[in-house]
RNA sequence: GUCCCGUUCAUCUAGAGGCCUAGGAUAUCGCCCUUUCACGGCGAGUACAGGGGUUCGACUCCCCUACGGGACGCCA
């Protein structure tokens, strides 16, 4: 038996990331078992589906990397399908016509909860014959009565559901559409999926789904219920919580590498490991070491994963991802230094792209404004001979390279007999504008010599207003 | 309300009855490295929800309580 699995999103928005794991876990299980993974569209919701949800879905698949060997299917394909099976079920007495109203649905639904009962189906129309058998009606799979349903769950373990508890489900609304649980169904058995991997909400969908393949003569699937992500503050994931939707992670520069291993990791471990490469994943998961417990999202972890592969990437890699988000900023990088040596003077200091392209700009244009509080501390009246004498030794640079850079500040240090730290940080304030940057030679170099002399100029002219300031007047 | 599921540091987790004075990671704090910021190294504090059993022994097994989540739709 080949292992099949599937996603089944319903194209309602766009692909969170407690869809993506699950996604994930379906994917990892396929790739390891050297299985199928498939992408199925479920949209017989026609009101609330919409095809830019499609297309979000698929973005958001193809940047995580998780690519579908069949599919994508759309269930508004298969209509026809579904009706066949229907009627099947209808010929077979698994299923009947029901005219009862909505409102005389609602108000049994009341009663049951008033009464403090689990609002069921009460069985009027497998009872009562109607005398118009075309009058407006829906169609209900008529679920076993006595016994219990056992979903032998690889994550929950064995979980069983009497029959009682269920009622007789809707498997095709008024306007002749079918409903999710039939379905689902269908599809499972048509696509020969072997184990379904889904989020915990579904567990309880699993015994109707159990009735209904046990009535069609199917044989049940594998499942496995993996629990929900919680969001940061361990309340249900929703957006207010920010950045839910996969491309949001994109946009706010992280890797998709960052995310896969963050999100194989919540709600599965293999011993202390946390960092996994895809083959890694592939090779270790095991479904059944997932957990029950939901669990919270943590984005600070995710910025440590992120800055490590950030850290860990090519950089020729991470110039080609970081160029957009320059130019969000308004920065071309190709006029400027190449944006390859300033990632390599970068990489260990910005947790997203996001970041890296903030503290990356000063390298392409001139900060707006001092940093003040590095300003007020580095720019100061004695910092002025140190400046004055590194702006000249910049100035004779016939070669403008790291090696020189570094030699003429360290002569400078030395004739004036202080440490480097009196002479590196108010040059660094005077070029970049604050006080953080890379090491302040190849800084330096990256930011060009006509860029440091504007730049020293104007911390120059910086002091001294500064010192007016505070001697007269 | 009814049914189902869950509960180890702030967070992700290790733990399959003695290996647990409960381990790792993130975050936090401290020290070291250092021309800044980072990176890196070292170290600190913080957890078995509560109560009953079972057992020579329970984080691990059973029961109850509390809390949290899910489901109960002509949504998926």
């Amino acid at each position: 038996m080949t292992v099949r699995t599937r996603f089944a999103p319903s194209p309602t928005g766009y692909l969170h990331v407690g869809g993506a794991r699950t996604a994930l876990f379906s994917w990892l299980y396929a790739r390891k078992h050297g299985g199928k993974f498939v992408l199925r569209i479920e949209d017989t919701d026609l009101e609330r589906s919409t095809p830019e949800s499609v297309n979000a879905i698929l973005e958001g698949m193809t940047w995580m990397g998780l690519e579908y060997d069949e599919g994508p299917f759309y269930q508004t394909d298969r209509f026809n399908r579904y009706n066949e099976i229907i009627q099947q079920l209808l010929d077979d007495g698994h299923a009947y016509r029901c005219y009862c109203s909505k409102e005389r649905l609602d108000e049994l639904r009341e009663t049951q909860m008033a009464a403090k009962t689990k609002p069921r189906y009460d069985g009027h129309c497998l009872k009562n014959k109607a005398d118009d058998v075309d009058a407006p009606h829906v169609i209900r799979f008529r679920n076993p009565v006595g016994g219990s349903v056992i979903v032998n769950d690889l994550i929950r373990g064995k979980v069983a559901i009497s029959n009682d508890e269920l009622d007789d489900l809707i498997i095709r609304r008024t306007d002749g559409s079918p409903t999710y649980n039939l379905t689902v169904v269908v599809d499972d058995m048509d696509m020969n999926i072997t184990h379904v991997i889904r989020g915990d909400d579904h567990l309880n969908n699993a015994p109707r789904q159990i009735n209904i393949l046990n009535a069609l003569g199917a044989e049940a699937p594998i499942y496995a219920h993996v629990p929900m992500i919680l969001g940061d503050d361990g309340s249900r994931l929703s957006k207010r919580h920010g950045a839910v939707s996969v491309m949001q992670y994109r946009d706010d520069g992280f890797l998709p590498e960052a995310l896969l291993n963050y999100l194989v990791r919540l709600g599965w471990s293999h011993g202390d490991q946390e960092i996994f490469s895809i083959d890694e994943m592939i090779s270790l998961f095991d479904i059944n070491d997932v957990n029950k417990a939901p669990s919270s999202f943590n984005t600070e972890k995710l910025e440590w994963l992120n800055q490590h592969y950030i850290k860990e990437s090519d950089p020729a890699h991470i110039a080609s991802l970081l160029s957009p988000h320059m130019g969000d900023l308004g920065i071309d990088p190709s006029q400027g230094p190449d944006l390859v040596e300033v990632v390599k003077a970068q990489q260990e200091r910005a947790n997203t792209l996001v970041e890296m392209a903030d503290i990356s700009q000063f390298f392409y244009k001139d900060y707006d404004d001092f940093d003040e509080k590095a300003a007020k501390k580095n720019l100061r009246p004695v910092a002025a001979e140190p400046m004055q004498k590194i702006r000249e030794a910049l100035a004779a640079l016939t070669e403008w390279s790291e090696d020189t850079i570094h030699t003429a500040i360290h002569d400078v240090a030395d004739a004036l007999e202080v440490k480097m730290g009196k002479v590196a940080q108010p040059l660094r304030v005077a070029v970049v504008g604050r006080a953080a940057s890379p090491g302040i030679d190849v800084t330096l170099f990256l930011v060009g010599q006509d860029a440091c002399l504007r730049r020293i100029d104007r911390a120059l002219a910086y002091i001294e207003a500064r010192a007016n300031e505070t001697t007269g007047n």
